[in-house]
DNA sequence: CATCATTTAAAACAACTGTTTGGTTTTGCC
DNA sequence: GGCAAAACCAAACAGTTGTTTTAAATGATG
């Protein structure tokens, strides 16, 4: 088994256990064994736990930001003035499509993007906001600026509202549409949920007062 | 020392620990020093640890949907339509008023109810889910009524995205205030952030389109 | 005061955790 | 083909986990 074989082995692994259950709540040997791969291979190709999650997330982390950076300067170049509606949209698209491109599941992103807010790993908030916090503030300004006349301090915490809409509504689309297709036989894709969540997350930005 | 007053102990510093860390990351022995109790006490007391989790919801959910219910009683008895602003602003302040009666901390029950949502403890979803489903069919029944026209699967799309605002954010209260303090001087109480996520979620739950 | 169930205490339990060790195999290169 | 470096493996390590056991203390009741 060549190396960077048994690397991503452990990362897919990774990324799907953590997804689903959480850092500590998934083992070591959980992850080896599903990997197919020795126990010792994680701490000697990554060094220890903590440097493996923080590599679950720079894999899909890091071709995400570059996706959306190319993508803003295609719209900023353009001239015209982005929407809100615009800057949402891009967002989302470039996140389903740096993804999907690869192979991978979108939703298990987002999962894991709630879990680095939530679950209790200080190395990994810093680990986040050291290494794509740019990325993120670029977003933050170029969605201030269209949205004129806003106060910062209110228009920061829409900026929250608006994440934890997404964020927490994305990671659970599973069982959320699950849910609805058992009440009213209406299935969602994840592209349509997409297609509602930008008019209402915009309207929730927009609104005076 | 009495039963209750260490049945109580136990459950005052399982609620904080679980509020700051998690559940799997908080273990028995943590709790019990912390309380000042004794290891045995818990398993004891509970039974076992997932029954002690369950407990410390069960305190502060049952209180909480009791005085819901009687808000949304006496608001109904008015006769007068009800609004989405109504209706948020009620669960909000009796969220709040709830727990600040019992002396207890509003922010904390936003974190544990985020970790409800977000950890891998299947036994707690079902728990909540068989203890006060009625409950929150009632008040999404009511603000459904608030929101003629729009069709069903909409709705509890847009129910969701509303969910995921508020407990994403007011979970994470302390850590976004912080932020903004640093940033802009400015701070931000509870009691304001709610106001500001009234007319927000009321916006993203009203928009056509 | 004696009796009995309740409650606490300390210790031990078996299972599991992340990590390290020492030795073996495989790989790439001269 | 030989050799050093990299990769891999099984085993053991030390520490923590939730839970159970055994014995001592407590407190109410007759």
């Amino acid at each position: 088994m060549s190396q960077t074989d048994t690397v991503s082995r452990i990362l897919d692994a990774a990324e799907i256990l953590f997804a689903e259950r959480g850092f500590t709540e998934t083992s070591l040997r959980t992850i080896t064994s599903t990997a197919g791969v020795n126990l010792a291979a994680v701490n000697y190709h990554f060094g220890s736990k903590k440097e493996l999650i923080q590599a679950v997330f720079e894999r899909f982390l890091t071709p995400f930001t570059q996706a959306l950076a190319v993508e803003l300067d295609r719209r900023v170049a353009t001239g015209e003035p982005l929407t809100v509606e615009d800057l949402l949209s891009s967002i989302y698209q470039v996140a389903i499509g740096s993804l999907v491109k690869r192979g991978r599941d979108p939703q298990r992103f987002m999962r894991l993007l709630g879990l680095a807010y939530t679950q209790y790993q200080g190395h990994l908030r810093r680990f986040i906001v050291s290494r794509y916090g740019d990325s993120y503030r670029r977003f933050a300004g170029l969605l201030a600026q269209a949205l004129p006349g806003l106060d910062p301090v209110t228009f920061y915490w829409r900026l929250y509202f608006m994440l934890g809409a997404t964020i927490f509504t994305l990671s659970s689309f599973d069982a959320i549409e699950a849910i609805l297709r058992e009440d009213f036989g209406a299935e969602s894709s994840l592209q349509e949920t997409l297609e509602r969540l930008v008019p209402a997350a915009s309207a929730m930005l927009k609104v005076n007062g």
